[in-house]
DNA sequence: TGTACATCAGTGAACGCGCGTTCACTGATGTAC
DNA sequence: TGTACATCAGTGAACGCGCGTTCACTGATGTAC
């Protein structure tokens, strides 16, 4: 009992949290050295354990990136969640603003972006992992559906297939021309700026005006 | 002198070509394992050959994988070029065809795919695979031209533009969902189905028909 | 045509390193009574 | 309130492994004369 339990130093023998402190260590690993240059070990030196103590927690390394990717989809799902705010002002709007939250979430947490997306990770590792990468893909369905509804119903695509486009491009630009590496490539214009345009081409193709009085 | 410089056996104590054998050997490496499972080692191993020979030819491993990512461009110009045919039998179709083999290449050699887009291998690596990839774009970049020529001048969208949607629209679906590994998502259709139908709407918010009399 | 020699491309042994994983263990915590 | 005990979360030492890299070396090749 060298340590006092509460404090800022050290905790004590047992580290408190140390499945949450193994996970935040994962995030700070891959942004430094990308996905595969993270390491248990490391992980484990970077929360001040020993290198057996993670085994108390996950399975093996895979399922602490699993673990990291099911985080990366919760906070990625809310941040388009708040960003889509139910349609408001309009739906147009509102989709642009989906748009500029995704490449946001891209270059902002990289470490999420790349568990999620780069770091092959099976969709389907983990139910958790899945549950929460379909509820992600939800706000694109939803805000996707709520474009179509403001057309007239025989000029309607698939909800579904708006989503996939819309979902394919933002990923095309984050993974890029917006990732926060080394591996990025130069452009002649914001990514942002990149998404708009595009976003716009596509919903003046489906008939939609950014107005969009319906 | 054991073994003859000709014939189906082992060639000789000089390997013959091994700088192209270990290219072969890491590509067939990362379709196995991904771009990081791949070590300068064992591509030694494969090309049957000690440990330190790989030092003779390239720097280290990062200089392997830049050179595979050089001919994956190579060979991805060549296939974008062959589909677009200088805009036969007409620039929609034509660029069509582009996409399909976009999606083709990426299903077809997810090693050079990897290794080109995903493998963290900086865009200038190299002054030559800094080339070939400049020369793949500019196979896109052709195209769209080719397709902006024909709205009326007011109405053209800037072709780089343009021919960084479709790369983006492209990249993304194939990352998403074409890939050959674990990491590939389901879809209710088909990767060159998805691409087509994105494309048109998005050719339509230019102005395009598919027919496209100018 | 033959010989000496320089150059080149590979050998194989060795090294230090960090990783993943296991093991018996022990300090800390919580709970039954 | 106190005590015995079960459970839990972490220790630390150990292992085998494969990698990256180096080194002095040697067999093969090509060229000058």
């Amino acid at each position: 009992m060298p340590w006092s339990k509460q404090g800022s130093g050290r905790r004590s023998y047992h580290h408190g949290n140390l499945r949450e402190a193994l996970v935040l260590a994962a995030i700070k690993l891959i942004a430094e050295k990308g996905a595969e240059g993270f390491t248990f070990a490391e992980a484990a030196r970077e929360a001040g354990v020993s290198p057996a103590a993670p085994y108390r927690h996950f399975r093996d390394r895979d399922a602490l990136l699993a673990d990291v990717a099911r985080r990366g989809f919760e906070q990625f799902a809310a941040a388009l969640t708040a960003a889509w705010d139910d349609g408001r002002p309009d739906p147009t709007t509102a989709f642009e603003a989906v748009g500029r939250a995704y490449l946001r979430f891209a270059r902002e947490e990289p470490a999420l972006y790349t568990a999620m997306f780069e770091a092959q990770v099976p969709p389907d590792a983990s139910p958790e992992l899945a549950q929460a990468a379909d509820q992600a893909f939800a706000i694109l369905r939803r805000a996707s559906e709520a474009l179509c509804s403001r057309l007239p119903p025989a000029d309607r695509p698939p909800p579904l297939m708006m989503a996939l486009h819309f979902w394919a491009l933002s990923h095309g630009i984050a993974a890029l021309f917006a990732r926060g590496d080394g591996a990025r490539r130069k452009l002649p214009m914001s990514p942002e700026d990149l998404l708009e345009a595009g976003g716009l081409v596509y919903l003046r193709g489906l008939g939609l005006r950014p107005d969009g009085e319906g």
